[in-house]
RNA sequence: GCCUUUGUAGCUCAGGGGUAGAGCACUUCCUUGGUAAGGAAGAGGUCAGGGGUUCAAAUCCCCUCAAAGGCUCCA
């Protein structure tokens, strides 16, 4: 029947229709719940308006609030809210673009000379909120290239006409609701009235289209829910999330800190911070032993002639901490920003056979970057920082199956520190524009297909980004998360066939002719800053035994068991566990509080009754009291669980 | 580097044109206390730094430095 169309659910059901007929219809069709719910349709695979007819066999979905692309919806369409506000309180304002983002979305404006600050959060809110309530309908309408000019001309709303510019004729869109109308592709929900909670976050400056050169908007971040309970357990999520930051624990914690007079993004690492950074070195020295690396150390500072040969002098000379001058001779040396010309050196120390191949030089090497100031943050960015950096030279053949043992060291790594939820980013040259990559195209498709290939094979969550390569090569970065939801790299391997080439790095073949290795940069946990980081907000502070800087208090009831107290600390040293015996003039239920509030796992408290018995009484943190035992039993209970994470990687 | 915001005691913060306040931490004393804060007293600040306006600036203005949230960048 020419007018009936088939619609296919995702459960499998297939339904006939009149031709024409919406989402909204259909949802109306199954209940009227799920129609006051529906935000849009999946129509075979893209999303529409839920008012938008369908007038062939399709495949629908209904999208409401629990669907990733319905939020997205909702937020789009709460940015054309937020921009109907502004354009009510702020006549003149000029539009940019105004996305959803993951959570929430954005909208970037030129507001002439006015700063949009605090006091207009809550205006444009009660606004939003005002405008909302009337449930303005969306509406979409087809426009003309030249009439779309027309409107935005007579707007004077030059981002607009410049978004147009790179837009094809017939195949643009207006929606409008109330008396807001913008340029813009859909969908949308159905009406304003969804919106019931609203909320700005931040404002930003941001250049339009991403150009430094442009001209700066103010970006507008703002959040919007169906419901007012939402907004409040999404902002209560947001002041738990800032309970995690690093900045906060690791202040709180004694682990670092920084100092002007020492410098922008330059860290200190307290005694606390210190032992645990020892400790990660340590667990993954003894890895990297099995794994066959060889330690090797060089010094800060490299002759500028180094950095000319491997390129990244003409490539970032102009933006590094700049040449440090010898005081008699014309000499000029870096700090380093990078390890890998030292590690160069050392293979050309000495005549390599194929034989040898692969060699792995590995060092915790401290490298310099003048990073731009207002991108330093915390430890995660930080312009002095130690790489746990690794330099692989092999033969072509291996290079494949060295990736592979890298991507199994840096799983064991992440799997032994509770890093479940990371994504690998494959990032391979931009499409177009090569220019600025070094290296020959066939070396790069090489080097690109085995990362490709490598990632596959060891079945990570893994996605592409074209245009992220590094300037000399291809790599694989291992993403993670930070508390509030900031995406930063950590562990991160590359493949690199340039320096190589620079370096005039051989080793002799079976045939007794010369030929030219492979390098392999890698870095499991990126930078120990960034990694520290990352692992206080993953952990909240509370780190698992064998990382804790102080593993144990003991707390002596009063100073009459202070030198029972000091024994028993005595036997725990020799026993390498770590900690301290809280000797302060306090009650007990002051040093049990102060211990619980530096995150100390073991509290060991020691009275009249202890020390009559030979025993501790042990306390753990965010448990309780676990009863009084024996020293030994204790011992043997702490290294328990400790070796429960040592024997992981031990594998 | 750019935009917005912020900078008061070791920490968290209040105040605000008339020469500085709280809590915690710290020191001393009292207390010798059994599983998340015992009591008292004391010490501690060129109110980030510099310049200006003013009879008077921590407070208002300008510059610098640093931090926060973004943008750009990231070997």
């Amino acid at each position: 029947m020419e007018n009936q169309i088939q619609i296919t659910l995702p459960d499998g059901s297939i339904r006939t229709f009149p031709k024409g007929v919406s989402g909204m219809d259909i949802a109306r069709s199954i209940s009227e719940g799920l129609a006051r719910n529906v935000l849009a349709a999946v129509v075979d695979g893209q999303v529409w308006d839920s008012s938008r007819p369908i007038d062939s066999d399709a495949h629908v979905k209904l999208l409401t609030w629990n669907d990733t692309e319905g939020k997205s919806t909702f937020w789009h369409s709460s940015a054309h809210l937020l921009a109907e506000a502004l354009e009510a309180l702020y006549p003149g304002v000029k539009f940019g673009i105004g996305p959803a983002i993951e959570t929430g979305f954005y909208y970037d404006v030129d507001l002439g000379d006015h700063k949009f600050s605090q006091e207009d959060f809550k205006k444009v809110e009660d606004k939003m909120l005002e405008l909302a309530r009337t449930k303005e309908v969306f509406t979409r309408t087809s426009i003309s290239k030249a009439d779309a000019i027309a409107y935005f001309e007579e707007k004077g709303d030059e981002y607009k006409l410049d978004l147009l510019k790179d837009l094809e004729d017939g195949k643009i869109t207006f929606y409008n609701q109330g008396n807001f109308t913008d340029l813009c592709r859909g969908p949308h929900i159905p009406d304003t009235g969804f919106i019931k909670a609203a909320k700005i976050l931040n404002v930003a400056g941001a250049y339009w289209r991403g150009n430094e050169n442009n001209k700066m908007l103010t970006r507008i971040y703002a959040v919007t829910f169906p419901k007012q309970k939402e907004l409040e357990e999404y902002l209560h999520v947001l002041e738990e999330a800032k309970k995690r930051d690093h900045r906060k624990l690791g202040k709180e914690l004694e682990l670092f800190t920084f100092s002007e007079r020492v410098g922008q993004g330059l860290p200190l690492w307290l005694p606390k911070g210190a032992a645990l950074r020892e400790r990660l070195e340590n667990f993954l020295r003894r890895a990297q032993v099995r794994a066959g690396y060889l330690p090797v150390v060089t010094p800060h500072i490299g002759s500028k002639q180094l950095y000319v040969t491997s390129g990244h002098y003409e490539k970032y000379g102009k933006d590094s901490f700049q040449p440090i001058h010898t005081p008699d001779e014309d000499e000029e040396f870096l700090l380093k920003p990078m390890n890998c010309p030292h590690h160069c050196e050392i293979y050309r120390s000495k005549p390599r056979s194929y034989r040898d191949l692969p060699v792995r030089f590995a060092e915790f090497g401290t490298v310099y970057r003048y990073e731009q100031s207002g991108e330093l943050h915390g430890l995660t960015r930080v312009r002095g920082f130690t790489q746990d950096d690794a330099h692989i030279f092999c033969r072509p053949d291996q290079v494949e199956e060295e990736f592979m043992k890298v991507i199994d060291l840096v799983q064991y790594v992440f799997k032994a520190l509770g890093f479940s939820e990371y994504s690998a980013q494959v990032s391979l040259r931009d499409q177009e524009d090569r220019a600025k990559y070094i290296g020959t195209d066939e070396n790069w498709d090489r080097a690109e297909q085995a990362i490709i290939r490598s990632a596959e094979a060891k079945g990570l969550n893994t996605v592409i980004e074209y245009g992220e390569a590094a300037f000399y090569g291809p790599k694989l970065d291992f993403m993670v998360k930070d508390a509030l939801g900031r995406k930063w790299q950590l562990g991160t391997i590359q493949v690199d066939y340039n320096l190589p080439e620079r370096f005039d790095l051989e080793y002799t073949g079976s045939d007794n002719k010369k030929y030219r290795p492979v390098m392999i940069h890698r870095a499991p946990f990126g930078s120990l800053e960034r990694f520290v980081a990352i692992l206080i907000e993953s952990t909240a502070g509370n780190f698992p035994l064998w990382l804790s800087p102080d593993q144990l208090a003991v707390l002596p009831i009063s100073e009459k068991y202070t030198d029972y107290a000091n024994e028993i600390f005595l036997l725990l040293q020799e026993e390498d566990l770590r900690g301290y015996v809280d000797h302060r003039d306090e009650k007990i239920g002051k040093k049990i509080r102060d211990a619980e509030v530096s995150k100390t796992p073991f509290m060991l408290i020691v009275g009249e009754k202890e020390q009559a018995e030979g025993t501790v009484s042990i306390r753990k943190k965010g448990e309780g009291d676990l009863g009084s035992m024996p020293i030994g039993q204790f011992i043997a209970l702490a290294k328990e669980e400790i070796n429960k994470n040592l024997l992981k990687f031990q594998k």
